[in-house]
DNA sequence: AGTCTACCTCGTGTATACAATAAGACCACG
DNA sequence: CGTGGTCTTATTGTATACACGAGGTAGACT
């Protein structure tokens, strides 16, 4: 386990272009604020300009990115604005989520276990390995509602979300035994579909990351 | 005023192909399930594949198409279930704009009246002129909520949701004037911060649309 | 006659060469 | 010494050439 994350070689170099990016953005390689030249991102990267380019765009799609014309992409800062309504826009989505499971009795998969079971394996040191499970996670909990138009909005939410996990796991805020055990009760309380209580599990699960931001004025970048 | 709809000459070869390509897909030009080539849509648009090829990334990512690797780009079809799923988040999204709005006492920006006195000007054929006067209602709307990563959300669902008001208006569902009626009626809701009448409102706004979908099954293709 | 295989063609994936523009530096002039 | 302008250079935007792979077709063999 040298590699910090699993990153499995994609035959296309559009992907590895992509892949290799994002690892730097979420590592700090490149910090906010910063411009990401198209040369550089291929030296990084060990491929040519195209496809840096399809992935670059791609990145700005997702919002980590700003693209400037004729300037750059820029490493768009996170400030605490954009933390709070981040922050807000995923709340929604997943109690949407939680609600449909609920009431319509849908079936929790197995996968939730699963990957409750490899956030037991995985060393708490492991950044990435964490952000990682806790987005898949987060995921498959709106995949099971069920509606794949939710799912895309949230996918098209994780990349902040994997730098607000960033954040939070680096300022100690969230513990990953803590984070697991929610993560069981929550699984608990959607098998039995509780609404009220999946939802309040739901709410306490993300209550401490506003924490990250209260207090910013907004404008500010988040360090990190 | 003898455009259907402003479209500005973007110096930008990329623009020039994602206007050109999107255009051909919500008139009808490429029919949902086809394949669109590259060198297909350099002829229509006039730009090389490159331009071409990120026009497409994009409305691949705004859910116009299905990039099959090696295979092209396939105009996704509209099923039923997407309909379904479409119009939930789409609920879900404007609904919590609309108590952001008036739980926080916003105030409503004057773009919602001007748009609706537009609305009266543009003639009742001219569906794509009508089609973007709605989207550009209801993305003011859930601008005023003042969460950038909504309004980004929103904009996300924007290329399927011109298509969904495209059939409603086709379907001869959507009479214009009505709608017309209808957004001043939620526009004075929302000024005076009635939360529930304008939450009401809203979902009557928005009540014929399920009438598109109601009784497919879910796999079929939506005809348009 | 049917089926399997090999080849060929077409289309995407990638690299690279060319064009255009904006930022920055340097010089001249006030 | 400061300011304005112009020129250079570096980087993006675009086009095109090449590579690779998939799918279709035709021919041969069973």
């Amino acid at each position: 386990m040298t590699r910090p994350v699993e990153i499995r070689e994609s035959p296309t170099a559009r992907d590895r272009a992509y892949d290799g990016i994002r690892a730097g953005l979420l590592q700090g390689t490149f910090p906010p604020g910063s411009f990401i030249e198209e040369a550089l991102a291929c030296e990084v990267t060990g491929v040519s300009r195209t496809p840096v380019r399809e992935a670059l765009n791609r990145l700005a799609a997702e919002g980590f990115l700003d693209l400037h014309p004729r300037r750059g992409a820029m490493v768009k800062p996170l400030t605490g604005t954009e933390l709070r309504d981040l922050h807000e826009v995923r709340l929604m989505v997943e109690s949407h989520a939680v609600r449909r499971i609920c009431r319509e009795a849908r079936p929790v998969p197995a996968l939730l276990s699963d990957l409750c079971d490899q956030h037991e394996a995985v060393s708490a040191d492991n950044l990435l390995a964490c952000v990682d499970l806790n987005r898949r996670f987060h995921q498959a909990i709106v995949a099971a509602a069920g509606n794949t138009v939710l799912v895309q909005v949230f996918d098209n939410l994780q990349a902040n979300l994997m730098r607000m996990s960033m954040l939070s796991l680096q300022s100690g805020l969230g513990k990953t035994a803590r984070i697991e055990a929610e993560h069981r009760d929550l699984i608990a309380a959607l098998q039995t579909h509780d609404e009220a209580a999946a939802l309040a599990l739901l709410d306490r699960h993300l209550q401490p990351l506003p924490q990250l931001f209260r207090g910013l004025p907004g404008q500010g970048p988040v360090p990190g």
